[in-house]
DNA sequence: TACTTGACAAAAG
DNA sequence: CCTTTTGCCAAGT
């Protein structure tokens, strides 16, 4: 894959998580290749701001289902869109995130 | 070209 | 179980 664009490849990747489900950055960056770079998945989140089409980070959150940048994401929002898609959250944390994980290396890969 | 930063992750104390 | 440390990689300055 090309690698040029590094955000732009996690930003095609979010963008195929399904309705319902969440991911985490771990798990993106895994699937790019780069497992070290799952910090790079955030920060490339932090720029997704006014790209098109829309990437669903709402649906991007850490190994442990917290919503990690909701704050970034304009505080409050994030959980109103994860509660419009049946997702349950509580204190900042996705619940039942072990079944509504979608793995994108397994989901995805072929 | 080098240093700093970051919406993370896994391990160690 | 909670806090601290280390690793990792790419982008911005």
């Amino acid at each position: 894959m090309d690698r040029a664009n590094f955000y732009d490849e996690v930003y095609q990747v979010v963008r195929l998580i399904p309705k319902g489900r969440v991911t985490s950055y771990g798990a993106i960056a895994e699937y790019q290749g780069t497992k070290g770079s799952s910090r790079m998945v955030g920060y490339a989140m932090g720029a997704c701001g006014g790209i098109q089409p829309p990437v669903p980070a709402h649906r991007v959150v850490n190994r442990v289902g917290l919503l990690s940048g909701k704050f970034h994401f304009g505080g409050g929002t994030m959980e109103q869109l994860l509660a419009s898609e049946g997702i349950k959250v509580k204190d900042n944390q996705v619940q039942n995130f072990r079944e509504l994980f979608w793995n994108p290396s397994t989901e995805l890969a072929l």
